[in-house]
DNA sequence: TTAAATGCAAAAAATTTGCAGACGT
DNA sequence: ACGTCTGCAAATTTTTTGCATTTAA
């Protein structure tokens, strides 16, 4: 996939293939951890190596080609840094979606209450998907 | 501080002297990391083992004693579980404020928008502090 | 008195580091 | 060709576990 090889240089990272598989796999999982990637792309690198997923998602990071999200009691899992967005867990299955919320109402209040220049926000809802409810 | 052996009993924790330093802790100074809490209780407790406070952490969540903090890029904190807020932390300083932000803005827009009965929210606001601004 | 907690040591799990050879640009 | 990346092995760091002893209720 030439496609995340583009990508990736765009964010100034070198386009080897385990970068690019990193990235291909998050695409289409959404989120993973560091496990799973490893889990993932150990079947088309059999000689990969867990220290060379946690040096490209530490490099990622930094150049926020991906981002970190971080589940109540869980693992961080990362993504492919999109667009800010809030994330939906389902407390039973653990199914993560992504959801586009407009967060004006909470950074209001925000600036009323404290004495913060509010730059970001991160935010996890829990609750029951559609299935397990 | 027999007031914290008391809240302790509340939640169905026996009351011993290490556990009413986590709390006496965590009232203190708000938000801890395990590190923190152990090099904090070590002035107190000589013998004082990592373990302990591992295993009081997970039995203080368990029973809703304590509630966990995931910040971004950091290590995770406790503080006593009071009623639901967000966090608030300068990227700067590292300072951690809590909160009390009305969510039903959020929530609202969430029932519109997926199939999900959401039950919790966990917000982490970061930005720049009124010192480090 | 009894179940549960502590502390210690050891084990396991998670993450980081250094380096030689391979590879992307 | 150069600087960076990979894989490996070893080192560190973080967290968990088992067990003997102590302790709260």
């Amino acid at each position: 996939m030439e496609h995340y090889a583009l990508k990736l240089r765009e964010h100034s990272l070198k386009a080897t293939p385990q970068r690019a598989a990193i990235a291909e796999a998050l695409d289409t999982y959404g989120h993973l951890s560091v496990e799973e990637l490893y889990e993932i792309l150990r079947k088309k690198f059999a000689s990969l190596s867990l220290a060379t997923i946690y040096k490209n998602i530490h490099i990622m990071l930094e150049n926020a080609f991906v981002s970190e999200v971080k589940l109540p009691g869980q693992k961080s899992v990362y993504e492919l840094t999109k667009e800010a967005h809030a994330h939906l867990q389902c407390t039973n299955c653990h199914t993560i979606e992504d959801i586009a919320l407009d967060m004006e109402c909470l950074l209001s209040q925000a600036k009323t209450k404290t004495d913060f220049d509010v730059q970001t926000a991160n935010l996890v809802l829990s609750g029951l998907c559609k299935k397990c409810r």
